[in-house]
DNA sequence: CCGACTCGGTTGCTTGATGCAACCCAGTGT
DNA sequence: ACACTGGGTTGCATCAAGCAACCGAGTCGG
């Protein structure tokens, strides 16, 4: 996107998609929620230019979705991690990932499948567990390489 | 968005993102399943510049999330409706109509609530009617003006 | 028969975000 | 002394978005 306001709206999709909806910036919450804590990581994970990567991540944390902490000193090396309003964010994500298994299929089949942590069961478009039941959320489903990732690797 | 590709990803949240991640496609989406389907009544619901519209809607027909009819002929004039894939959406919008209220919220109120058509209970975050426990999709959903309208509309 | 109005766009121009490559700096390893 | 790493910043070219003007078919009012 380019201007990040929506002039005029009222409505709180079209707020969300003032934070959110910028090119880049769910696809950075996404590969932080999976473990790229690192501007390297980040910037090779998506292959996204440099100036771009760290605007977002400024705006992000402004935004408090994100929050940089260092893990190190001398020389201070930093890391980014999703605060709790960053991790509500898992329940879009979730919809935009179920839309594009369902509309955008990979003929190998999903390239990332989410289960719950505790059981194992498979994750619904609305983000429930579909062995239990239980309303998941960030902290208790968990990211794993599905079928279709694989013919990409090689 | 500027490009509407996400170069080397392997990710539905990627490729959902390359269909509707660009600026207004989303707020289009809404607009249409809030029932504004002409190319006027969007272009000022949305005060979104005329050529970007006819660009965007182009784009969402070609990626079948919209359709074009006639409702009239001589002269000839066109209105917009969401296919299965375009309503498939709504748990996305859902999702963060609800991440918007929570963390931008209006000190009004939130300015559109969503309920369930058939029992009038009120939707959660997970598209679910919180009163008889149904998963909801576009068609018995419901928009319906909330307290935070108000404000803006006198 | 002439002008004004409506709907659904398209065309041109300007502005501003993005992509890319190069550079910077502190510290570390060899 | 030199290269390498992590985490950026700077400059420049390009491309998309915003804006206003225009267009064309048909309809209405006088």
């Amino acid at each position: 996107m380019l201007r990040n306001d929506y002039p005029g709206q009222v409505c709180s999709i079209a707020r969300s998609l003032e934070v959110v909806g910028e090119r880049w910036s769910l696809l950075i919450v996404r590969d932080v929620m999976n473990g790229n804590r690192r501007f390297d990581e980040l910037q090779k994970s998506l292959g996204i230019a440099r100036n771009v990567l760290s605007a977002r991540l400024q705006r992000l944390i402004d935004e408090d979705i994100l929050e940089r902490r260092a893990y190190q000193e001398s020389p201070t090396r930093y890391e980014y991690f999703l605060t709790e309003k960053g991790l509500d964010l898992w329940p879009a994500l979730i919809a935009l990932l179920n839309w594009g298994d369902r509309y955008s299929p990979d003929p190998q089949g999903p390239p990332m499948l989410i289960d719950h942590k505790e059981c194992g069961g498979a994750v619904s478009d609305r983000g429930i567990c579909k062995s239990c039941g239980q309303a998941l959320h960030a902290r208790n489903a968990r990211a794993i390489p599905g079928p279709g990732l694989a013919g990409a690797v090689e």
